[in-house]
DNA sequence: TTATCTTGTAAGCGAACGCTTACTTTCATC
DNA sequence: GATGAAAGTAAGCGTTCGCTTACAAGATAA
């Protein structure tokens, strides 16, 4: 007997379910993530699934935690400590739309369906989430503030509300447009509106 | 035998179990909304559920059409001929968050989560209802142009989008930290933002 | 009254899904 | 080379879900 298999460590397998539930919500949505389907796409049964992760929630929570990571990486390479903090913003914002282009939209369209998730637990860490993001946004609008290029009586928390808007709606619009057009070509004008809504001059 | 039953007409049924579909995805969320849930919603069986509508799919196109005639004509009654373009933008954001409030998020943030639907048709009909919504922002946004009090060289398609972001976000922010704080706090910021993004003068 | 159409129920089918169990195979280490 | 932990398989359990079927009962009109 004995069908020959590929057997690897625990380290390896879990990059590979973590990317394999990535890559089927890309390509076949959030209702297309079952343990059978990611046992597929790593090339094992569904038994050994479970030798890696306790659930299948545990999953998705690590999941998350890769978007977050590689999310928050680009952001942060993005804002350089020299630069003006609307030159920061502009290339947050290129970052961000081309990390969702990049994705096939699963960064932030994630987001939306993960709170229709049953269970406790993934909504509370997709709102974790977004807080990072929110934060981090509110730091580069207070560098400008104190620059001088972001009007004073600007609502941070209100401009990264509408910063994370800019990208979410964009995104929704493109993943139901059949990810059409490129996203590259909507960012500048989104850009302007944004950045005439904040900044200190006309 | 015979259990004592109330008998009503399609009409009427039909009008019982698309509201107690969305009642259920606004107490319960999307994954929530089953036959049985419905039926029991509605208080007869599983079984009736189909004598007034052919499958599940189609109680969910019939509540995206709910959805989309009742925010619609709100946004509608919100934008005034007589007024200025930009109390009318101001008037539809309002009577949108109100919405929204209102319905427990269900109108806009179920979109992004029809967006994982299984099966075709239903993706297709959310990005109807959001062309519908967009076009009426970008007339009233041309109205402004016409009037002079938005800058002639805004984008409408992209200020459109970005009106639509702030709704988005504002909605998903609320829906995810337990529907606070109340949505009309965070509504003045998110509009002099916007406002300032696309106005005339400064 | 009787015939017919509509609305309802009770029961269950078949498929999918998350997860478990019993057992086997590989591999590093002594 | 024996040993034990780690990684795998095959099978299936229990549940849920969308939907169907066979049949009963209320409504309506002749």
């Amino acid at each position: 007997m004995a069908i020959r298999v590929d057997r690897q460590s625990t380290t390896v397998r879990r990059r590979q379910i973590i990317d394999a539930a990535r890559d089927i919500i890309t390509s076949k949505g959030m209702e297309s993530v079952t343990i059978d389907a990611i046992a597929e796409a790593v090339g094992v049964t569904e038994g050994a699934i479970y030798r890696h992760f306790q659930s299948k929630r545990s999953i998705l929570s690590s999941l998350i935690d890769d978007i977050e990571e590689s999310l928050m990486s680009t952001l942060r390479d993005a804002r350089m400590e020299e630069s003006p903090a609307r030159e920061n913003m502009e290339r947050i914002l290129e970052a961000h739309l081309s990390d969702v282009e990049g994705r096939g939209a699963v960064s932030f369209i994630i987001i939306a369906e993960a709170t229709g998730f049953d269970g406790i637990g993934l909504q509370s860490r997709v709102a974790l989430m977004l807080t990072h993001y929110l934060e981090f946004l509110q730091e580069v609008l207070e560098d400008g503030k104190r620059e001088g290029s972001i009007r004073p009586d600007v609502d941070v928390q209100a401009a990264a509300t509408a910063f994370l808007g800019l990208v979410q709606s964009t995104a929704t619009l493109w993943a139901l447009n059949s990810y059409l057009p490129r996203l590259a070509e909507r960012r500048a004008e989104m850009w302007r509106i944004f950045m005439r809504g904040v900044a200190s001059q006309a």
